[in-house]
DNA sequence: GACTTATCGTACTGTCCGGTACGGTACGTT
DNA sequence: AACGTACCGTACCGGACAGTACGATAAGTC
């Protein structure tokens, strides 16, 4: 194996994600991804297998990288409705995002052709967040800063309250919300779970 | 025009409903639709001038289907825990149809190419649920019933906590949840949504 | 420099599909 | 019965595109 193969690789993927993303997946051909990164098709074939490897790595990739940007600070000096006020700002963020929206649209499209991508997008991607907010309830919980029974059923209702309107209407098209209505849906969220847990459950 | 006509179009589109649904929009051709329901691709055009004057047609009769099968009764005497817990079974009923998935699923596809019809089903499926709540929470505010600023807000919440992860993952593919699962689920989102209310805003 | 192998460019194949053309046929009207 | 119109069936057009074939060329190895 040559050391530009590896470069090579990453150059085909990036192309492919530009085009997949604003095209969409079955509206991009094979032409068009080598018109844009260089090299043939047959080098594409040799890496990739076909059309659906490419976009398997794409979401894998994809995927990763959100994984590694979103970063969850658990700092315990800092107080539970504030780190949840960001937790929640960091996810509205998330889920506006033209990298996750996209990635959404396209699996929905294929999860008819391809389950297998759609479930295992689900659990690197918004099951993800879900872990990462189960875990973080949990330890504050344990800590006697927060009163639920069930970490997994909380995180789901504020992950609920979270998204309110904005996942469905930004996946339609509609344009996202600015950062100051974020920070504002997501600190609203927050309080209005805080009260619900105060009893719930 | 011959009294036929008003059949033969239903006819189409209910052929290309089924299709549509089951395959996805691009995935059907027209000559499928004929081969189901009968009849001459020059027909076809005629009624619809082209494939997504078909589409237009299916998504508009699906939604506006919805609306009158989604009849949520508003009987002030019946207690108000008691009506949300019947409206959020119904809406996650609702959501998790293959019914609305599938037309879910259609428009988020469509909606890079037509955002015309994104807006249309927007306004028609998830909005007229919307509106729905929150003219009803607005009148139980209005009675005393209730305590809220902002009846809008209110039901964004709500619906929030009635989707749940439910919507996420059926849209992707995965199973639907059970009717006894719908039931608790909404009754625990309600019981959730009054809690947060009794402070809130 | 000789050899190997990855890559390139181009052309090609087979297929699918939206949309059109057109001759024939049933239907409704007068 | 005669006429016009809607409808049918089939064939066709043009274009797009995934995937393949193959000879030419460059890059790396010895």
């Amino acid at each position: 194996m040559r050391p530009s193969t590896l470069l090579k690789r990453q150059k085909i993927i990036a192309a492919a994600t530009q085009l997949f993303f604003k095209q969409g997946y079955p509206e991009t051909s094979l032409d068009q991804i080598i018109e844009q990164c260089g090299g043939s098709k047959q080098t594409l074939y040799r890496y990739f297998g076909d059309k659906k490897g490419i976009l398997n790595e794409v979401i894998t990739q994809g995927t990763e990288e959100m994984k590694s940007v979103f970063q969850f600070q658990n700092d315990s000096d800092i107080p539970l409705t504030k780190q949840l006020n960001e937790f929640g700002y960091l996810y509205i963020k998330t889920l506006c995002s033209p990298q996750l929206l996209n990635m959404y649209r396209i699996v929905i499209t294929e999860s008819r052709r391809d389950q297998e991508l759609a479930e295992f997008f689900l659990s690197r991607g918004p099951q993800h967040f879900h872990h990462l907010l189960t875990e973080f309830l949990l330890q504050q919980a344990e800590q006697g800063k927060l009163h639920i029974n069930n970490a997994s059923l909380a995180a789901t209702r504020l992950l609920g309250l979270l998204r309110g309107d904005f996942f469905q209407q930004a996946m339609l098209g509609m344009p996202s919300p600015s950062e100051q209505e974020m920070h504002k849906s997501a600190q609203q969220a927050v309080k209005f779970f805080l009260q619900g847990c105060s009893i719930a459950d």
